[in-house]
DNA sequence: TTGACATACTGTATGACGCATACTATAATA
DNA sequence: TATTATAGTATGCGTCATACAGTATGTCAA
């Protein structure tokens, strides 16, 4: 014990590693900032460092996936976040691959829902 | 149009990604082969390479999480892997951080399940 | 009003690691 | 001879985590 917490942290590391950016879109149908979005997903229970943060939201941004816009208005200059009309579009495609990703592995797992078979039973 | 094919190619294996442990451990309760293992995922809707496989096994055995052996017996000769007790152990805890994240990504998508609420809700 | 310090807020650089893709290789079988 | 079963290696790319840098605002004390 004591390489295993290592292992297992890394490897849990590695399960949330590909839902960052379907949580990050999930949360952009509306503006927010950077800052914000870190404290947002912190209270509905994902932790998310900044310097992970932000250079997601400018991979999402490169690829067209976000428009972000500068506000000078406030008290500090904000750079806002909001999901794109592809981005939008993506985050309706990742979900249904979400849900059928949790189907799989819920699968795998042995938890068949209800026994509602796509396909007959075999072996 | 065309590009988002792509990136939600891209994405979409990004999602799997960290799963695939989690994925291979599940099935490892019983002895299997790389080749049967293949296709046992792929029965259940989980289409992995044998190259993305066979070197996973390897990292999964490293660690001590796997043991393997030579079945010469057979037609063919086949390294069957199987669970150690690390394994089985790490695939329970795992499972236990699969559903927390689970838990997590619903409530992101908006979908809180018949509102069994772990705290009081605010904002 | 100055200074000190915390906190809000954005950002860059680097390293480690995993997966995907492409490829090689061999034994059985048709 | 070709196809399938079976195992493996090498390489490149992208992502995340960690560490670090930097600016603006607010606050409290002296």
């Amino acid at each position: 014990m004591g390489e295993n917490e290592t292992t297992l942290g890394a490897l849990a590391s590695e399960l949330r590693r590909g839902t960052l950016v379907l949580s990050v879109l999930s949360q952009l149908e509306e503006r927010r900032y950077g800052y914000s979005l870190v404290q947002r997903l912190a209270e509905r229970g994902l932790d998310v460092d900044q310097s992970t943060l932000y250079p997601l939201l400018r991979r999402l941004e490169e690829r067209q996936l976000l428009d972000s816009d500068w506000s000078l208005e406030e008290s500090r200059p904000r750079r806002y976040y909001v999901l794109s009309a592809a981005g939008r579009q993506l985050l309706a495609d990742l979900t249904k691959e979400w849900d059928r990703m949790v189907e799989v592995q819920e699968r795998l797992l042995g938890r068949s829902p209800t026994g509602s078979g796509t396909k007959e039973e075999k072996e």
